[in-house]
Order: C-alpha cells, then sequence, then structure tokens
DNA sequence: TTTCTTATTGAGACAGCGTCTCAATTCGCC
DNA sequence: GGCGAATTGAGACGCTGTCTCAATAAGAAA
C-alpha cells in the first residue's frame, strides 16, 4: 500500500493535481478488494464502511488511478465496465464463460510479446494490451456432456 | 451473398426458427456495408432506402446473425457496439488509436493458435478470441512528433 | 497563519444504448 | 385456408457512465 499511495502522489504532483481524501479512500478501497469490481459496488461497499464519497468522484477516481496505471479497467461482459488493482506489473488476460459467468486469468509473456511485435511492425504505440476469449469453462463443459450422455432418469 | 443466405437459412432452420422479410434485410444490409457500423446507423440506412424494420429488429437480428457466425460484434471504443460482417472465415484483430479514434486491422495466424493453445491447456472451449491493442497510431505519432520537436513558430 | 486561486467534490439531471413488453402480425406446417 | 407459435413494432424502460454547477477544500503564496 505504501508503495501504490507513494505512486499515486507521484502522479497527482507530476499532473498539477491535488491529493484529496477521496483519492486516498478510492485507492484504498479498490486495493482492499481482490476480485474484479464495478464502480457502482466499490461505491456502495465504500458507503456501507461510512466512507462519503459521491457515486461521481468514485467513477472519475478509478479512471484516474486507470490512467495512472495502478489500476485496470476491463469489459468482460457487455454490460458494466469492471475494475481491478494491478498487482506490481503482473499484467493478465482473461477467459470469460458464457454459461456460468466464471472469469479465468491467464498470464502468457509469449502472447504480450507478439501483440508488442505486431504493434512494433505497425509503428503504433500500445497503451493497453487485450486479450479475451469468450467461451465455455470445463467444469460447464462437463456438466453439460453428463446432462447429455447419462441422466439420472431417462428421457 | 448466396453463400451467406444460404447459411444462414441453414441455422434458421437447424434451430427451428422462422425465416423473414426482416431476417433478410438485416443480412443483406450488414452486408452491403464493409466497414464497422453500430446498430442504430444500420437502421437508419435501412429507414433512408425505405425498408421498415424498427429497431427492435434491427439489433436482434444482428445478435442473431453473430450468434451464427455471420457477423462480428465489436467494442472498440467504450461508447457502442459495432458489427461487421465475416469475410470467408477471415478472423482479424484490431488496434484502435486514442487519439484520432482509427481502427487498424490485422491478422496473425501465430496469435490465434496461441490463444487456442492456451485455451487447450485450461479445458476451455472458445466461441471468440480477441485481441485489442489501444494506444497512439503512426499518424498521430508522427504529428506529435512534428508539434513536439519543431513548432513553425517558436515557443 | 491567513489569503487566494482553482482543482475537486456532491447531488442530481442527463444521455446513450441496448433490452423488454405485449398486442398485432407473419411464418410454416397441416 | 386455418392454426399455433415465432417474430415484429413501437415505445417505455433500466442501467451505466458523464455532465453541470454551486459549494468545498487543497496547496501555493504572502
Ligand atoms: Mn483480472
Ligand atoms: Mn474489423
Ligand atoms: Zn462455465
Ligand atoms: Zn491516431
Amino acid at each position: 500500500m505504501y508503495q501504490e499511495t507513494a505512486a499515486f502522489e507521484h502522479y497527482i504532483r507530476d499532473h498539477g493535481l491535488r491529493m484529496t481524501n477521496a483519492r486516498r479512500a478510492v485507492l484504498e478501497e479498490i486495493f482492499s478488494h481482490h476480485e474484479h469490481i464495478d464502480a457502482d459496488r466499490l461505491h456502495a461497499a465504500m458507503r456501507g464502511k461510512g466512507l462519503d464519497v459521491s457515486r461521481a468522484t468514485v467513477y472519475r477516481n478509478l479512471d484516474l488511478l486507470a490512467d495512472c496505471g495502478l489500476v485496470r479497467k476491463y469489459r468482460l461482459d457487455r454490460h458494466r465496465v469492471l475494475y481491478e488493482h494491478m498487482h506490481a506489473g503482473m499484467e493478465h488476460d482473461h477467459m470469460v464463460c458464457r454459461e456460468c459467468g466464471r472469469v479465468v486469468e491467464f498470464v502468457n509473456r509469449d502472447l504480450r510479446a507478439q501483440q508488442e511485435e505486431i504493434c512494433r511492425a505497425h509503428g503504433f504505440d500500445p497503451d493497453d494490451l487485450t486479450v479475451q476469449v469468450v467461451g465455455c469453462c470445463i467444469t460447464c463443459k462437463k456438466a453439460r456432456a453428463a446432462r447429455g450422455s447419462a441422466p439420472p432418469s431417462g428421457p
């Protein structure tokens, strides 16, 4: 947390912004959640703890944190944007199950290297590399197979 | 177009659905546009030609076409979903410029193979593999460099 | 410390976009 | 042609994220 606070304050100063209680509160809150969470849920969690930060401010500061690289922003389903705090530069990607909604994370350095190579080839300067797979997870696949081949009571 | 109509009708029959004029119209319309387009613009284009298909129906049938694989659905910016007709299994991915909004497409078989390999390793059955890069395109990079290093009138 | 400038916040209105509802229509089968 | 179900049209609706603007507070300067 010292690490992140320092990085955030550094970014703030560097950009002629101001460090505020609301900013510290949003930073602490997002770093206390270790799953993907949307802005409204994060806001509700804060209100639940008695932290009076407005909805607009939570949205604004999550985006600020994303800009400064402490938080990542994903759209894993079409309904809402999810945020997640970074963990020391450990970038990962996602597989999303259509059936159960489960999100599986994976890290693959080669995939990233290859994306960077493509960018280089096009003279494109990337800020954000995303790989996303939508499909059916192993659990749902097994469940479907079990249902399909040997249902408890015959059809 | 015969190809796609046949594939669509086959999918329709296979799923106990019905072929309608609205479906044919949406299919023809999306295949007549060769850039990314959103549902409302496609709807407007149809109305412009005198095709009376409702907004909801355009949305519904674009999603149906996406389900059956004739159309792909992307969210290249956070504002809206864009659709694009497939071209004989030629899957591609996108780089989006933050500054000018330009979208650069690229095809890379290795990247796809690698994604499939990761899925296999996780027992994940993919329907949809997406790679998206957000950053700064070569044109904007050059424009920025020109502005930064040698402005017409001194600072 | 007090003063001053201005970035930030809060509260709610607003907007975009996609979904839903339900009566009317159309499809496909008999 | 008649029937039952799938599809459509029109608009209301809901969810998310953005914007507005007056009030507040950060932080530089005095
Ligand atoms: Mn994640
Ligand atoms: Mn494309
Ligand atoms: Zn699943
Ligand atoms: Zn550009």
